[in-house]
DNA sequence: CTGAAAGCGCTTACAG
DNA sequence: CTGAAAGCGCTTACAG
């Protein structure tokens, strides 16, 4: 069961009567071999299904590497960045040994100039690879074709970016989080004649892609699959709270046929609070995101139903594709779906952070 | 952001006066060393946070380490034991250059002495430690007692062993599990005096501890929340199809008001299939593990939740956690509890294998 | 109680 | 086009 092949470059060099440093040619393709010694070797690296010892292969070579890391910074706004953080911190710690380390450029989430600054701050340092959160979707685009110049590879997390050559995305399938959150809301609908609401909250003057593609999902699931229900859709702004919950409660008086609504993000956690005070029991509520504020409502019984996607699993295998990449040589998937779980009061407590 | 310390113990000798050798015998407490000179490098140590070069200290000593792995075999029964299985091999691989090897010891599920048989082979073998599934548990019991003597650690996957001395436990919170379904299973009732039954196919005589358990915490779910609901028990013996459909009909029949039944593990397919022969659509359905038999009525809608407990995963951790132990001794945790995931056919596609 | 030296399996100049 | 040799940061006999 997996024994790791017990012979090393110097046996490959007696059987193939050279010495060590051709076989490390040929193994790395430098180039300077005569094309019979190159087939011989490769005949014998073939036969025995040779694998280098990256151990011995990285305390000898200990070329650094250094990852520049583009995420938000952790704001009051939203603590969800808390988590990939963590991750990426896990993953360096574990490939420590490996002559890899990260660099931290945090961008503050409500201001794109920020992203802006970091990014050439990054670029005027020598990174190797960068891992990024590409959350202004422009200026991202044009930092990563200014990567894709400079052949730094990059990696995404969290959301995507059309048209880009990045070495991986790892994150959610966003339209597929519509359709499991939609699934969910109808599961909570009671009469043929209730209806649901979409809420967006977002402090962006125009909603984000992303919040779209959740949207875009969720409307396809009622379509095929319930197109008598009434779905409702409400965009409100993120700052002052006072003006959110006073349009949410006219909303809702205006429309009381409403029993299920839909955040698209983490700012459920504000339509909870609003639901709670007004001790408006009967609705039913489901948003996204392991954060404490969403917890406690979830724990409470104000929110039913939480979506996430392993935020910091995201980080974690952000910095270990690259490692995978940048060091072992070894292909990376170019998608890397996140599961979408759903998160209830009675699993909550199992939920890794 | 963790920058591997730059310096190692040649640097560390030279501030201490003293040769590399003398470090490594403080560094690895192996004694015969003077009381002034340990603590004068001790407090270099300290002070400079030094953490070895796991690559170096692997390397060089070569010391091999074979882990025995005690789990089921695949059978025509179950596939439930591929995903762990294909976990622990993943594993094996990522740490092939450690000096790790894995040896498989294989028992029917369905053969009690098979268990027995193959942990004599395994102990008369010279593991360095063990990775077991105890699914007979006395005699599971009796083969911990047996390494616990000899000072073989060892790791339980998938179920656990009362009072015995495990390094740790990978697998599910069984009685969360339950409380989960049964949140589930009431979401899905639609009526007040809509019932509930709860299944056990087993072909043991007796249900397992481990279904105790699940059913345990789905009882206690539905007594501390909805103590009005009836909640049916059946026992049902895996073997003969017919017999077992013929029961499960007739005691449909005889309580036309169960609304969602629970199966309390994999077999939910054995339901689901009769479910969808006889038309009841009006039935919900909720059971356990991410098994293509069961995939096939989830996505078909004959089974609305399955729960899972990342069985790949779980054969991972187990590696790796005994991986830490031996090889980086690092404290790995008693309980390593699983999530409790709802797989649903809206997200199912999303889910790791 | 302490140190000098060999060597784990590779990579990297350097010499020919 | 090819090889001899040094060395990555450790561990392990062995000698004193």
């Amino acid at each position: 069961m997996l024994n790791s092949s017990p012979v090393g470059i110097k046996e490959i060099a007696k059987r193939a009567n050279v010495s060590i440093a051709t076989v490390d040619r040929v193994l790395h393709n430098r180039g300077g071999v005569a094309k019979a010694t190159k087939i011989k070797i490769q005949e014998i690296l073939d036969e025995i299904d040779y694998h280098p010892n990256i151990l011995a292969s990285r305390l000898k070579s200990n070329k650094k590497y250094i990852l520049g890391i583009l995420i938000p910074e952790v704001s009051s706004d939203t603590t969800f960045w808390e988590a990939p953080y963590n991750g990426i911190i896990q993953a360096l710690r574990e490939i420590d040994n490996y002559g890899i380390n990260g660099k931290p450029y945090l961008f503050n989430l409500s201001d794109k100039s920020s992203f802006v600054k970091r990014s050439q701050e990054l670029l005027a340092d020598n990174v190797d690879a960068v891992l990024m959160a590409p959350s202004f979707v422009p200026e991202a685009s044009r930092f990563a074709m200014e990567l894709e110049d400079r052949q730094i590879p990059y990696l995404l997390i969290d959301s995507i970016l059309p048209k880009r050559e990045y070495i991986s995305y790892i994150g959610p399938n966003l339209r597929g989080s519509g359709a499991v959150a939609a699934q969910l809301t109808h599961l909570l609908l009671k009469k043929a004649k209730d209806q649901v609401l979409v809420i967006n909250i977002s402090s962006l003057k125009k909603p984000n892609v992303n919040l779209k593609e959740i949207e875009a999902g969720f409307h396809e699931y009622f379509e095929s699959n319930y197109p008598n229900v009434h779905v409702h859709s409400l965009s409100l702004k993120d700052g002052n709270l006072k003006t959110l919950n006073q349009k949410l409660q006219n909303y809702l008086a205006e429309n009381p046929a409403i029993r299920s609504i839909f955040v698209t993000n983490s700012r459920v956690h504000y339509v909870a609070r609003l639901l709670e005070e007004q001790g408006k029991k009967h609705l039913s509520l489901i948003g996204f995101d392991y954060l404490e504020e969403n917890l406690q409502y979830l724990k409470g019984g104000a929110i039913d139903f939480l979506i996430c996607h392993k935020p910091e699993q995201q980080g974690y295998m952000g910095i270990m594709s690259l490692h995978q990449h940048l060091v072992l040589s070894q292909e990376v998937p170019n998608v890397q779906f996140m599961p979408i779980d759903i998160v209830t009061k009675e699993n909550c407590d199992f939920y890794p952070n």
